[in-house]
DNA sequence: GTCTATATGATGATAGAC
DNA sequence: GTCTATCATCATATAGAC
């Protein structure tokens, strides 16, 4: 289902406030209530949460929902199923269209570089690094996830550079291996000291093994 | 209301599909069985392939039970609980004292190829892909795990191999990252051309970078 | 749009019969 | 040692009232 009917406007409303039901802080005048746009979106960054801390089969509707501050019922309303909500909230986790060729139109020498900063800075972004790591955890257990997220990977980032720039695919496999798993390493195990190094010396670290293995 | 006839689903006493033998080709006399060591291993072999398969938090102990093709309450008789049976399967996933060793003793120029042949080696072994691949999916998803596959890969690996012979730890880390990395794209998400590719191919293509990061 | 109620089934765990 | 029976809890999903 399609969000062709938008509220137009208007976006005062205490539908996420700390109080719900009867007594809102807001006075609203008579007429129909702002709609379902901003509970849809409740709902939505709730499972962004949810999915990128337990992965798919450990995030729960319910628990989706009480993160939300919604109803159950309303995440199968808006959605569907389960799955509905995923691939709603895996909508766009990163822009492969515009990431791509930022990192492969720098300078042939600095091309380990660019792409270590680029990750760096999807990874550091809470905003950004939820979507990526629901994926990567729901696709370490789920066959499903698995499959989106070997396309996702192999059509939409490593096929994009590979034609591009007549680069090995088997390196590029080898330095996103490399970027991943000290994102792992950093991010999900949280080991000492790669968890706590700044980015600058991760971008010395792993500048000149991207490099070689693009260039 | 409550369910009093459940079908049992499986006929009465089927023992084990497989033969797992004794083990020892000693004849047995008369007298009581040999006691529980054959279905606790069994159970231990199913838990291992489905904590491997589905992390600790997506392998129930219903499934292994059924799996082992036992009754369910006989893996809390001999575990305990779900943790219990866990730690248990996942006593010695590999052997550091053994490993780290083998791989620091190599030639200083041949540091990195042999670490790389070593890691290859045993992730291309199921028996012992299996316990890894176990923690490693826990890892993703379940906190304790973590906390325990962190302490494994900190004390027993790499501090192992840093105190030893003066590495600077981000440089393992770094190292460790990258054959995670790779690993994960080639046994979990079986992106290509990495999934297919030959041990010899992996060792020419990842040996230089690790030897760069410990030498 | 929102919620109550409910159908249906799986999970971890325990008590106790043989 | 092995199993039946059961508990309390959680899950996904649906039907339908307001």
């Amino acid at each position: 289902m399609t969000d062709a009917a938008r509220p137009p406007g208007r976006s005062a409303s205490a539908r996420r406030g700390t109080e719900r039901g009867t007594g809102h802080g807001t006075v609203r005048g008579p007429g129909r209530r702002p709609g379902p746009t901003e509970t849809r979106e409740a709902i939505l960054a709730a499972a962004r949460d949810l999915f990128a801390e337990k992965g798919y089969d450990g995030a729960s509707l319910r628990a989706i929902a009480r993160s939300a501050e919604v109803d159950p019922a309303l995440v199968h309303h808006f959605f569907g199923n389960k799955e509905g909500v995923f691939v709603e909230a895996m909508r766009f986790p990163l822009d492969p269209s515009r990431l791509v060729p930022r990192v492969l139109g720098a300078p042939r020498d600095r091309l380990g570089e660019t792409m270590v900063r680029t990750f760096l800075e999807v990874w550091s972004d809470d905003e950004r690094r939820a979507p990526i790591l629901a994926m990567l955890r729901s696709a370490m257990t789920n066959e499903q996830a698995a499959v989106l997220l070997r396309e996702f990977l192999t059509s939409a980032l490593f096929g994009r550079a590979g034609e591009a720039h007549g680069i090995p695919m088997l390196r590029i496999n080898a330095a996103a291996g490399q970027m991943i798993g000290v994102m792992i390493l950093r991010y999900v195990l949280q080991v000492e000291p790669i968890a706590s190094a700044s980015s600058e010396e991760l971008v010395e670290l792993l500048s000149p093994v991207i490099q070689q293995y693009l260039a």
